[in-house]
DNA sequence: TGATCGTTCTTACACTTTGTCACAATCAAT
DNA sequence: ATTGATTGTGACAAAGTGTAAGAACGATCA
């Protein structure tokens, strides 16, 4: 195998994992860059404003120090995919090669550290474990991309938002934070951007969950698990074995 | 930039580079294996059998020779989502860490050439360079994953199949091939599996290019493109500017 | 060569989910 | 308090789905 250090990163399950991390060039490297990073300079963006903006020379790499990102893309007739949502100590800018095919927006105060790109060059062409692991983190940033297009092509709009909180509640526990308090920072059109959703949708969902009893909501922004089994089982337990034809493969 | 060869593939459009290239390990890296790819064995696949499986320890990176390979994951209860169709010289199985996240199966006979991973690794360990070209391949692959995403996420039936056509279209473009014959090496449920559609849906939207003069379709699997502008001008152009609020960014 | 079987593809119809539109409610900031 | 942005909810429309039936195609075998 390819890895070395970062391997299977003990993903909950296929499911739930569907949701947890990913983005346009944003990743958790380890430690590689540790060294490095004290050099980068440090700016605070506010609530919308651009990190950087899809189709910018990629300059730099940014490590998120406090706040929180939205990547996304756009097409010219409005609509929007986020991609992502980066956390602080995620990187973003990762896997640009020339200029950034996505934008990175704050979501809320930001407070980010630069890393020049061409610095990474340098870094890497005396240490070849660092390439490697910059392969490794892009490949994991690919494994989350793919889990969220399965999410958004195969998913029910319920099935796609439960995963949605049970990631975050995951992300909340492997941060050593309550897994059942979860605090949203982006507004109910990035999670509908994420999810290829409409803010209806997402706004109806999360409605049904509180009647049903699976969540609490207060002020839009603060979700509390109430029953995290059962939204677990709203993700792929709802639908039972369907017919196995297809790929000839046994199921 | 973290480019150095491989940049920017002048893709047509951000609309139509959508379905272009993409895939779970499954990346044109240049000429960096081209030495060590004669020492790899040859192994051939009929149709519908596997070259690797979801799960699968990802021992060797493969190179397409010949034929067609559809990668590909799955729900227990049944659902799809087709992640890539590899062609002759893409790579599948890169970006694998440990095991494998999607499995690939052949679409037709399929001869591929086999390299182990541990190769990679000690060339990497040789050749910082080739670090830095599979970061690039996988974050190539990361950027069509994210296309994917976009086209299966925000756009309708008739885009999608547009787009992908389109995109085959240039594939053979690309590869010296005419651009206006397109022989599909997979089935419908393939192609509803990769846009995230039904084989119904998929079907009823090849008729409906059929009758508008779009295309010609003979024997389900030769598509003749007749009026390529029109099908680039389903994709994005077919709806107008929407309201351009959410985000706050001019346009 | 022709008949049969199985697979894949096409088409039609009823149905369901989600999107659209309109408006009320809430919240934050001026 | 007023404005503007965000969120919630309902009625309606539309796109796409699921089912089912039939047609086309290819493979196998006589």
């Amino acid at each position: 195998m390819l890895a070395t250090g970062t391997t299977s990163t003990t993903s909950p399950s296929p499911s739930t994992r569907s949701l947890s991390s990913s983005a346009l060039g944003r990743a958790r490297t380890g430690d590689v860059f540790a060294d490095q990073l004290d050099a980068g300079t440090i700016r605070t963006f506010n609530s919308k404003e651009h990190i950087y903006c899809e189709g910018d020379p990629a300059t730099h790499v940014y490590r998120i120090e406090a706040g929180h990102v939205c990547i996304y893309r756009m097409l010219p007739d409005g609509r929007r995919q986020v991609v992502d949502f980066a956390y602080p100590g995620d990187f973003v800018g990762l896997g640009a090669m020339g200029e950034h095919a996505a934008g990175a927006q704050a979501t809320s105060r930001t407070r980010v550290r630069c890393l020049p790109v061409q610095a990474l060059h340098d870094i890497i062409r005396l240490d070849a474990r660092v390439g490697l692991k910059l392969y490794e983190a892009v490949s994991h940033e690919l494994l989350a991309a793919r889990d969220l297009l399965f999410t958004v092509s195969q998913r029910t709009a319920t099935e796609r938002l439960a995963g949605f909180l049970l990631s975050l509640s995951h992300r909340n526990a492997r941060r050593g934070e309550d897994a059942r308090e979860i605090v949203l920072p982006m507004t109910r059109a990035d999670i509908a951007d994420f999810l290829g959703l409409t803010i209806e949708t997402v706004s109806r969902t999360f409605t049904k969950f509180r009647v049903e009893g699976l969540i609490d909501l207060e002020q839009c922004v603060l979700v509390t698990i109430k029953d995290a089994s059962a939204l677990s089982e709203l993700i792929d337990g709802g639908r039972e074995q369907r017919a196995l034809g297809r790929t000839g493969i046994a199921a």
